[in-house]
Parts: C-alpha cells; sequence; structure tokens
DNA sequence: CATCGGGTTCAACGGTCGTTGAACCGTACA
DNA sequence: TGTACGGTTCAACGACCGTTGAACCCGATG
C-alpha cells in the first residue's frame, strides 16, 4: 500500500512558491528525470547529479514542500513523482513550459558577469 | 533617444537564473503592472506595492539581471518593459504560462504549514 | 543659485539557501 | 545477530536574499 508523506494542498501554494522550487539547476535536472521516468525510486533521480544524499534530502524537501513532487513509500523503497496533473490544474501550462525549456541551451559561463 | 543600461544577452541567462527573477511576490506583481501597461516609467510599476525606494530599485536590478525586464532612458525620466519578444525565443512559452497564472488565487495564509 | 523628483548606491540586519559530514532510522538480508 | 542499503535529520558553514534608511546623483524647475 501508498503510504504517504506530507505533501501541501496545492491550494495552499503560491506561485512565487512554486516558482521558487524549480528555480534551481539540481532541481530542474531532477524534475526532468521524474518526468522521463514517471514515478520511480528516489535514487533515480538524483543519481547522475553527483549530490550528496543529505543534498538530495534537502532537494527532494524544498521539491515536495513546492508541491512539485509526491513522495510514497511501497514496501522498503521511497519513490518520487511528478504532481503533474495537479501542478496543471493550479497552474495551467507551467509545468509544461519549464519542461519544454528545462533543456535549453546553458549560457557560457566563461564569459564576464553583466555589471 | 534610447540610453541603455546593463542588460544580459539572454543566451547568457539560464532556466534557474530566470525562474529565479520570476520567484517573488512583488517582482510577479512587477511583471503583471509592466505586461498590463507596456513600456510605462519606473515609479508606476511599483506604485501600488508599497516597495521603497530602494527595494524597487533592487527588484528592478534581480529583474534586469534576469533578463526579464528592459531599462531605458529617455529624457530624465526612466522607463521599463518586459524583454516578452526576446524571452519568448529563449525560453518558450515561458513568460506567458507565468503571465497567465500570476492572477491566481492567492492561498489562505492563516492555515498552518506542512511539516 | 537652491531645491525637488525619480533612482541608485551603500552598509547593515535578520532570514533563508545550498552544501557538507556525521549521526541516526528502518527495512532487508546474511 | 550483524551489517548493509536507502533516506532522514542535525549542526554548521559561507553565501545570498529581501528589506530598511541614509546618503548620493542628476536633470528639471523655481
Amino acid at each position: 500500500m501508498t503510504r504517504d508523506q506530507l505533501h501541501p494542498d496545492l491550494d495552499q501554494i503560491s506561485m512565487a512558491q512554486v516558482l521558487h522550487g524549480f528555480a534551481d539547476p539540481a532541481r530542474l535536472h531532477m524534475v526532468k528525470t521524474m518526468y522521463e521516468l514517471g514515478e520511480c525510486q528516489c535514487s533515480l533521480v538524483y543519481a547522475d547529479l553527483g549530490l550528496s544524499k543529505s543534498n538530495a534530502s534537502h532537494h527532494f524537501r524544498v521539491l515536495r514542500e513546492s508541491g512539485i513532487l509526491r513522495r510514497s513509500q511501497r514496501g522498503s523503497q521511497q519513490y518520487a513523482a511528478l504532481r503533474a496533473e495537479e501542478l496543471e490544474q493550479r497552474f495551467p501550462g507551467l509545468l509544461a513550459s519549464v519542461l519544454s525549456n528545462i533543456d535549453v541551451a546553458e549560457p557560457d559561463r566563461s564569459a564576464p558577469r553583466t555589471q
């Protein structure tokens, strides 16, 4: 059976909050992975990111508290999945546009910063 | 004539950066105002937000450095405008979905926090 | 000249963020 | 029983964020 953790009602989440949840390169990568894999084991989500366990746990918490993903436990394993339908209902089109732009070419970091 | 300030090339802006630029209630409000008014005087953008001058200037800087708006000076007045077309080209659909969700009902802050 | 208006800059503050490492927890398996 | 695995929690750290108030800048206007 699925035993849920603490997840906010999406009606309690503001636009600024969910945008903050997305606004990190590691978390964007995790979102992309979950989109591609569907519900999957947590360790798969950050496998190729080089995050420490505690750091990954932190980002999972931010994503969960932003309403972006749902975690559940089945047997001895934890799973994670995007709350895609709920997000679509609360913020129509937002997840889709974030997903479709995650792979946009990263800027050239060797160039000098502005200002 | 239009004299520009320091604005990053949008190719230098990452998805995470622009999302961070949007991820603040005051800045979302400013974005909405600029969308409704088009290019307009800066003071109009934060008129009904209760921001101090220096705080507004700070948020203008964040929005500018995130590539979200362009500032210009004509005569003695400063103007601000969304970089809508450039954003659309770099992150297709993103600005539109943010704009269309800014007015989503704010969550009920009287409810207890999760965790 | 002075002064006003619209913005910027600066230092300072309290709070939060991302990251780390170590300790811990629960389940599974030897 | 022990021990390994997958995660969480905690304290700590340096960095950054949002906000404030005061000082400053500069073009326009008296």
